[in-house]
DNA sequence: ATAAAAATTTAGGCAAATCTAAAAATCATT
DNA sequence: AATGATTTTTAGATTTGCCTAAATTTTTAT
């Protein structure tokens, strides 16, 4: 592990955001424009990067992290979910107002205060917004398999994920205003055909068994 | 209060930190000293900090700290000291380890952050060493000027401080177990030199009237 | 008082991260 | 397949923070 700089590790960052967990090729224009700066400086950087070993990158074709490169990208982005948990459970902060500072604690450099921090807040998996929590190894943990059809009334959950990720079935949530994260509660289910009335950003409605039955949720 | 670079701030500390409160002018090399620098480097970072009115700075005079650049310092120094109380008390660290991690995390720029920390910690107002914390006015608390030797017998209290910070003197303590935060009871005081006999993590040993006299206490 | 020693500044350079402008490569459209 | 548009890279500068070596100022000691 050697260590990097500040903007370095911004720059892997990025490419691992734009690229996802499957590591697609990323081009140097989208970097450019996620850390708001200029083509020509971005291709200095992932030249620098590449001669480190973090990156594979060729002129043109675009750039992917390498397993140290990935590696790093994700001790990174683990650190700034156990700092947005810090700051939203243990010093009250709404959640909009963290990520700015988390994009600074996320850049502290000592494993011992990242294991020590997650002790602290209980190893917590997810974070405010339902975002997984890699392990200090670096694995994502499995979400729940529970679906909001499995709760029993009068109880809290958070929505973490959904099974069927169609277009269709992501509009329908979309319209109601679910996103990964939120809060529902459920107030009753229908013995007759197992539709939920929920209440969800201060509203209260009914969903049906098969939308519920797409949503994983996590109990709280 | 312009947005200060992280090296500029640790300038403002280390001029902070040698010139003292009562803001001593301060060598160019004993800065270097502080920063493991050059004394070259730090010639330029003194013309720059002047030109942006944080110190008041002469060609081979020396330099300290105006209103604004002292105004800094204390902030950074608050935050130093509120995160060495995080690691400590919230974290479980030893506090010999927390200096270094401490030394980032004071750079994070968020004053929200940091009376929101200090809320959380219960608005300390003094750190694991017994190092007073400044309010967010930069206002240092007043310690009690009480020390040991001034106490009467029966009188339970808990060490705040130390007044001899030499190696001498710490050494000795640390080789008696005596740590900040400690309770020690006064069991009886001896005519002749002014000795102690105190209670101390259930052992009875006696204290010279010097040692005594160094150590900060609060009656409890 | 003056010369040697110490401290400090100046001069000239280097590396990191950024920029603009121009050149080169790739892509897209007819 | 050709060419115009887009993307990307190259070239050349700039800023910040740092360095070494040389020059200058201040301090110290005879």
């Amino acid at each position: 592990m050697t260590k990097l700089s500040l903007t370095e590790e911004n720059y892997l960052k990025a490419i691992y955001f734009i690229g996802g967990n499957a590591n697609q090729l990323v081009n140097t224009n989208a970097i450019a424009e996620r850390l708001q700066t200029k083509a020509a400086t971005v291709t200095d950087m992932l030249r620098k990067l590449k001669q480190k070993d973090l990156i594979e990158y060729q002129p043109y074709k675009g750039t992917r992290l390498k397993s140290e490169g990935k590696t790093q990208a994700i001790a990174i982005l683990r650190k700034h979910r156990l700092w947005e948990t810090f700051l939203v459970e243990k010093l009250a902060f709404g959640w909009e107002e963290v990520h700015e500072i988390a994009e600074q604690l996320e850049h502290i450099q000592s494993a011992e205060l990242t294991e020590r921090l997650s002790a602290f807040l209980g190893f917590p998996e997810f974070d405010p917004h339902g975002d997984p929590i890699p392990n200090k190894e670096g694995v994502f943990p499995k979400r729940d398999n529970v679906t909001l059809d499995r709760v029993n009334p009068e109880t809290a959950v958070m929505v973490q994920g959904v099974k069927d990720s169609s277009t269709e079935f992501l509009n329908y949530i979309a319209k109601l205003g679910i996103q990964l994260g939120d809060h529902i509660a459920v107030k009753s289910v229908e013995e007759f055909d197992r539709s939920l009335v929920v209440e969800h950003k201060n509203q209260q409605y009914r969903l049906s068994a098969l939308a519920a039955a797409n949503l994983y949720i996590k109990e709280l």
